[in-house]
RNA sequence: GCCGGUGUGAUGGAAUUGGUAGACGUACCGCACUCAAAAUGCGGCGGAGUAAUCCGUGCCGGUUCGAGUCCGGCCACCGGCACCA
C-alpha cells in the first residue's frame, strides 16, 4: 500500500479532536507544563509558510513533554483588534467583525490541517466581548491605581493611518506597519506608566531563562543610566533643573540648553528680549518630524534666550541658556548643563555658536574634537577641589558636595518612556471611561463590563483626528456617575497590545465569567513554561506585557512576578532568493499548497530540517522532496507488522545514541539535526532489518515530529493505544558506547592515519598501536620520538624529530 | 557612532565546545531495475594530482603538540538602538 498522507492526515486529526487528545487538564496530579507561541493575527492572506515554524517547535516541545508525563497546555488564540482588518473593511464594505470571523476560520482550518496538539477549547479571541471584558477590567484597574492618566502631549502620528503610535511602533522615523512619515501632534492622549516599572523590568531579566539577545534588547530599550540631578539658579530666579551623568565636568560647563518645548520659556517669555526669534524656532521645530529630527542631526541648531542668564554652582559664573532641538523634551528634565570639551553635541553647538571650550578632563585635544575618556582612570583639571582626582572618584565626590549644599542628588534615568494607550480608530477595545466637567474621569455609570463597540455607520477614519465612535453623539453623551450630570465617553480605543498583553492568562481559565483568571487555575498553571515568540516583538509584545504581569502581580491577580520563565525566538522563512517573504515580491509559499502536494507531515519535518531554528532560512521548493522521501521509507518499513518486540543486536546501539540525540536535540530546539539522526537510523534500518521494537522506538522518537504518520504505523503494526500517548523512550548510556574506537593518529599535528583500538585503552596501548601502523611506521623511519599526546578514544599525536 | 550576530563544498546546513572539517538533506554523476522515463534501491560527490601527497572553514597575524572553534588587527553582510545629556 502507499503512503497516503492526505487519508491518514484527514483521519487522525478527526480522532484527535473528537476524543480531545490534547486537551489541558486543570488540576491534574500530573506536573503541569505550559508552552506558548504568539498567537496569530488572523490577517485576510491566511497562514503563510514563516507561521508553522514557531508552532512547529512548541508542538514538538508539547508532544515530548506529554509523552514524558506532562499535563500540558498548549493553547492557541487570535490577536484579532487591529488596523488591517478595518482598512480591509472599509475598503471592501463589511463590518470589521465579519471580517474578523472570516479570517478566523480560515486561520482555525489551516492550523488543523497541520496537525497541531492545541487544546481548541480554550481558544480565545481578543475581539470577543467576553475577552475584552478583562482587559478594559485591567485597564480601569491601572486607571484606579494611578497608572493610567491622560495628557497632553506631542505625539508620532501616522499620516496614513491617522492615528497615533507608541515609541515603539515608529521605526526609523516612520509608521512601523504602513511605512508613512510620522509627524509630531499634540494631542490628549491617555497613557500608561511603564516608566514606573523601569528598574523591576530590568532587575528581573537577571533571573529568566530568556535567550540573551532578548535580554539585551530589553535593556538597551529601558536604558538606564546613573548620574545626578544639578539645579541651577537663573538670572530670572527660577531654578534649572538639569539631568547629567557626568556630574564631574561641572566646571567645564560653559552654557545651557533646553528642548524647545520647555515649559520655562512660557514663564520667562516677559523677560526675553529676542522673544520673536524664540518663538521661530520654536515653531520650526515643532514643524519637524522625527524623521527630520534625526535626518538634519549633524548640523546644530538653536537660539539664545536673550534676557535670562544661569549660574554655573561651582565657577560662579554667569553662563547663556539657549534652546535647542538636540536635547529631547522628553528626557531627563528636558534642559542639559553643558560641556562642550567632553561631549561631541555640545562641542558641535558650542563650535557653531562661538562658545567657550574648557577643558576639565586631561588627556585630550579639545581644540580638535570633544574628549570623551575610555575609562574613568583621566585625570580632573581646572575643577577646583577635584583637581588631580579621577573621574571615577570625582564623580561621588562632586555628588556629595552638590547633596551637601542642597543643590543636586544622585539621580537614574531611563529611556523607556510611557505608554501612549489611545488610538484613534474604530477596530479596538473602547477605553471605559468618561468625562464630567465637574468630576472628571472615571469608569462608566453602573461600572458594567464590557462596554461593547457600538455599531457605527463609518469606520473610516476621521481628518480631524478623532476616533470614528465620536460621531456616535448618541453613545458618547451619558451621565456622570456621581453627580448624575451630563458626561462624554472616551471616544478612543485600546493599540493592538492590549489584548495581547495577558492572554496568556485567560488560557488557563477561558470561560471565567467572574474573573480574568480562577485562583484555582492560575495557581494551578502559575506561569508560562516555554515561550517562543519573534524578535519583532521583543520591546512590543514582550516588554508590554511584562509589564502588565508584574502590574497584577502587585495587585494580587496572579502569583508570579514574571509571566514567561523562559523565552525563545525563532529566525524567518525567507522566499527562495534569500528575500523577506511578502506579496509583492511574489514568492510567498502558502502551507496548503505543500500539504496538498507532500503532506502536513512532510511540511512539520521540512520546516523544522530547514536550518537552525533561531537564524534565518530560505525556502527551497525542491529539498522539501527530502523530507517527504524520508517518510516513504519509513512508510515502507513498517507498514508490514514487524516481528520481536526486543531490539534488533544490529540496531540496538544505533536506536539508544538517536533516542539520546533526538530527547537532548529537542530540548536544545535542534530540531534538524534531531531529524537528521532520525534519517541516519533509518538508513540503518534498510542495511538490518528492524524488528517491531526497533520500530516502535522509531515511531514514538519520530511522532512529535511527523504525528499523522506514526499514528497510523503504529497502528498497521498492532500496537496498543496511540502513539502521541506512548512514554517517552528511555536510553541506557551504556549501551550508546562501542567496544572499540577508532581513533585519528596525528604526527606532529598532523592527521596521517586511523587505528582501532579498545575502547578506554590504555595510553600506552593507544601509542603501541599507533606506531605499529603501516603508514606510521613508514613516517617513524629515522625519526626519534619526543613526545606523545593522548586524547582518550580520540586520537594520538605523535612529535617526532629527525634523529642525529 | 554604540550594542548584538554571522561568514564552512554547487547548495541548506553539521562538527561531542581546542582533538579525524563537511553528519543529514538537496542538486549533480554513475550503476541496478525498465522497451523507455519516472519512482525506487545501491554507490560516488571540497579543490589540485595517475599516485604518494599537497592545499582548504572571509583576510592577516598570534597562542598551542593540535585552531572552523581561543586571542589581536582588518574586511563583508545581517539585526537592534541612535542628538538619551
Amino acid at each position: 500500500m502507499k503512503y497516503n498522507f492526505a487519508a491518514i492526515e484527514k483521519k487522525w486529526q478527526n480522532y484527535w479532536q473528537e476524543h480531545k487528545t490534547y486537551a489541558a487538564v486543570t488540576g491534574s496530579e500530573k506536573p503541569k507544563y505550559y508552552a506558548l507561541i504568539e498567537f496569530p493575527y488572523p490577517s485576510g492572506e491566511g497562514l503563510h509558510v514563516g507561521h508553522p515554524r514557531p508552532y512547529t517547535a512548541l508542538d514538538i516541545v508539547a508532544r515530548k513533554r506529554r509523552m514524558q508525563g506532562y499535563n500540558v497546555l498548549f493553547p492557541i488564540g487570535y490577536d484579532a483588534f487591529g488596523l488591517p482588518t478595518e482598512n480591509y473593511a472599509i475598503k471592501n464594505h463589511m463590518h470589521p467583525r465579519e471580517v474578523t470571523k472570516r479570517n478566523i476560520a480560515r486561520f482555525s482550518s489551516q492550523l488543523h490541517m497541520l496537525g497541531f496538539s492545541f487544546d481548541w477549547d480554550r481558544c480565545v479571541d481578543t475581539t470577543d466581548p467576553k475577552y475584552y471584558k478583562w482587559t478594559q477590567w485591567i485597564f480601569l484597574q491601572m486607571f484606579q491605581h494611578g497608572l493610567a492618566y491622560k495628557t497632553k502631549m506631542p505625539v508620532n502620528w501616522c499620516t496614513s493611518c491617522k492615528c497615533v503610535l507608541a515609541n515603539e511602533e515608529v521605526v526609523n522615523g516612520v509608521c512601523e506597519r504602513c511605512g508613512s512619515e510620522v509627524i509630531r501632534k499634540e494631542k490628549s492622549q491617555w497613557m500608561l506608566a511603564i516608566t514606573k516599572y523601569a528598574q523591576r523590568l530590568l532587575d528581573d531579566l537577571d533571573d529568566l531563562d530568556y535567550i540573551e539577545r532578548v535580554k539585551t534588547q530589553q535593556r538597551n530599550w529601558i536604558g538606564r543610566s546613573t548620574g545626578a540631578e544639578v539645579k541651577f539658579a537663573t538670572t530670572a530666579g527660577d531654578e534649572m533643573v538639569v539631568f547629567t551623568t557626568r556630574p564631574d565636568t561641572l566646571f567645564g560647563a560653559t552654557y545651557m540648553v533646553m528642548a524647545p518645548e520647555h515649559a520655562l520659556v512660557e514663564k520667562w517669555a516677559d523677560r526675553l528680549t529676542n522673544l520673536d526669534e524664540v518663538r521661530a524656532y520654536q515653531e520650526s521645530a515643532a514643524r519637524k518630524s522625527d524623521f527630520e529630527r534625526t535626518e538634519l542631526a549633524k548640523e546644530k541648531t538653536g537660539v539664545e534666550l536673550q534676557g535670562v542668564r544661569a549660574v554655573n554652582p561651582v565657577t560662579g559664573a554667569e553662563i547663556p541658556i539657549f534652546l535647542s532641538d538636540y536635547v529631547l523634551a522628553s528626557y531627563g528634565t528636558g534642559a542639559i548643563m553643558a560641556v562642550p570639551g567632553h561631549d561631541q553635541r555640545d562641542w558641535d553647538f558650542a563650535k557653531a555658536f562661538g562658545l567657550p571650550i574648557v577643558e576639565v578632563v586631561a588627556g585630550g585635544d579639545i581644540t580638535q574634537e570633544a574628549f570623551v575618556a575610555k575609562d574613568d582612570s583621566a585625570k580632573m583639571v581646572n575643577s577646583g577641589f577635584l583637581d588631580g582626582m579621577t573621574v571615577k572618584d570625582a564623580i561621588p565626590t562632586m555628588i556629595r558636595w552638590l547633596e551637601g549644599k542642597g543643590l543636586g542628588k544622585e539621580m537614574v534615568n531611563y529611556k523607556l518612556r510611557d505608554w501612549v494607550f489611545s488610538r484613534q480608530r474604530y477596530w479596538g477595545e473602547p477605553i471605559p471611561l468618561v468625562y464630567c466637567e465637574k468630576c472628571g474621569w472615571d469608569p462608566p455609570p453602573g461600572d458594567q463590563l464590557p462596554l461593547t463597540l457600538p455599531d457605527v455607520e463609518s469606520y473610516e477614519p476621521t481628518d480631524d483626528g478623532e476616533s470614528p465612535l465620536s460621531k456616535m453623539t448618541d453613545w458618547v453623551n451619558t451621565t456622570c456617575p456621581h453627580c448624575g450630570g451630563p458626561a462624554k465617553r472616551e471616544t478612543d480605543t485600546m493599540p493592538q497590545w492590549a489584548g495581547s498583553s495577558w492572554y496568556f492568562l485567560r488560557y488557563m481559565d477561558p470561560h471565567n465569567d467572574e474573573a480574568l483568571v480562577g485562583k484555582d487555575a492560575v495557581n494551578y498553571w502559575h506561569q508560562v513554561d516555554w515561550y517562543n515568540g519573534g524578535m519583532e516583538h521583543t520591546t512590543l509584545h514582550l516588554l508590554y506585557s511584562r509589564f502588565c504581569h508584574k502590574f497584577l502581580y502587585d495587585i494580587g491577580v496572579v502569583p508570579t512576578k514574571e509571566p514567561y520563565a523562559k523565552r525563545t525566538s525563532h529566525g524567518m522563512i525567507l522566499g527562495e532568493g534569500g528575500e523577506k517573504m511578502s506579496k509583492s515580491r511574489g514568492n510567498v509559499v502558502n502551507p496548503n499548497d505543500i500539504v496538498a502536494e507532500f503532506g502536513a507531515d512532510t511540511l512539520r519535518l521540512y520546516i523544522m530540517f530547514i536550518g537552525d531554528f533561531e537564524k534565518a532560512a530560505p525556502w527551497n521548493a525542491t529539498a522539501v522532496k527530502g523530507c517527504k522521501r524520508f517518510l516513504d521509507r519509513v512508510w515502507n518499513l513498517a507498514e508490514k507488522p514487524a516481528q520481536g518486540d526486543a531490539y534488533t543486536p544490529a540496531n540496538e546501539k544505533e536506536i539508544h545514541r538517536t533516542i539520546q540525540k533526538v530527547g537532548e536535540d529537542i530540548e536544545n530546539m535542534k530540531f534538524n539535526t534531531a531529524i537528521a539522526a532520525m534519517m541516519s537510523l533509518v538508513n540503518r534500518f534498510y542495511e538490518h532489518a528492524p524488528s517491531r521494537g526497533d520500530l516502535k522506538a522509531l515511531l514514538t522518537l519520530l511522532s512529535p515530529f511527523a504525528p499523522h504518520i506514526c499514528e497510523e504505523l503504529w497502528q498497521l503494526q498492532g500496537l496498543e493505544g496511540l502513539c502521541s500517548q506512548q512514554p517517552w523512550p528511555e536510553f541506557d548510556p551504556a549501551k550508546t558506547v562501542d567496544s572499540e574506537k577508532e581513533i585519528a593518529v596525528q604526527v606532529n599535528g598532523k592527521l596521517r592515519s586511523t587505528v582501532v583500538v579498545p575502547m578506554d585503552a590504555e595510553d600506552s596501548a593507544v601509542v603501541a598501536a599507533a606506531c605499529a601502523d603501516e603508514k606510521i611506521a613508514r613516517l617513524m623511519e629515522g625519526m626519534t620520538l619526543v613526545k606523545t599526546i593522548v586524547v582518550k578514544n580520540k586520537l594520538v599525536n605523535l612529535i617526532l624529530k629527525p634523529a642525529k
